[in-house]
DNA sequence: AATAATCTACGACATTTGTTGTAGGTTTTA
DNA sequence: TAAAACCTACAACAAATGTCGTAGATTATT
């Protein structure tokens, strides 16, 4: 059985495992210089505090290679998005995740490609639901 | 011009809120009960503390009707539910709102009913974008 | 009036988060 | 080899959160 630990990462450690999804696996300095295009002012040893608690939260693993070490993101980042979306649905959208949906796309720029998706979408569930 | 505070609330001050849009004014007392009934342990400092921190942070207001006082939220509910979601998605997916859009339809049951709620949306802005 | 029930205000406390400084090694490089 | 650059571990801190207990005031009951 697989024992979803409901990984919930907070504003930060979603922007870590972000870099580390993208490029696993990175070291403390790989991912300090990316989130510093962003965060001006970052300093180093944040990160490498955040990604120590995050080992310690078994959110990120970590392997030895030489003095440096590397980390790897536990969960997936499908595995993250659910979690939070879910969060999200409870809290804010009284469970409905139809209601989020709705809101979801209409905040899509509703160009033609965009509705080209949902409508595609739109079909395979009809195919799946009937046919 | 609308000053937007662009509120963030946490869990447990979104779970007063939801029972403030549901039932707005409520007393502390009242606000108590109800979320009582989910959080069995919960106490009444705890709650009337949470209302006085969000009347500081102007996320709710009251009124003092003898020596009881009355909340309203201050933000309409889809204020925050699209403060909520937008942060998501820019957190999780990337910025992109057609993802979570299409991940919501994958978490719906999707039923007939919803089904067709999608595709009358979807209608609506075909129409708005061409005809 | 005396007691019980309610209210709000305060002060507290443990956790979690975001951030940094500094100490003590190891590696590179001049 | 001595200096410069890097790495990790630790200790700290402020702010935000979630939770209460208790005190002092007010209202309702007996």
């Amino acid at each position: 059985m697989k024992e979803d630990k409901n990984y919930q990462p907070t504003e930060s450690e979603l922007e870590i495992l972000q870099v580390l999804w993208a490029n696993e696996p990175c070291t403390v300095r790989f991912i300090f210089e990316q989130l510093s295009q962003e965060k001006a002012n970052l300093g180093y040893t944040t990160v490498l505090v955040q990604l120590q608690r995050m080992t310690k939260k078994a959110m990120v693993s970590r392997s030895k290679e030489g003095k440096t070490h590397y980390y790897t993101a536990i969960p997936k980042e499908s595995e993250v998005q659910d979690n939070l979306f879910k969060r999200l649905v409870k809290t804010a959208y009284k469970g409905s995740a139809l209601n989020l949906a709705l809101h979801a796309l209409g905040q899509t720029g509703t160009s033609d490609e965009e509705l080209k998706a949902v409508q595609e979408w739109l079909d395979q569930q009809k195919n799946k639901n009937h046919g």
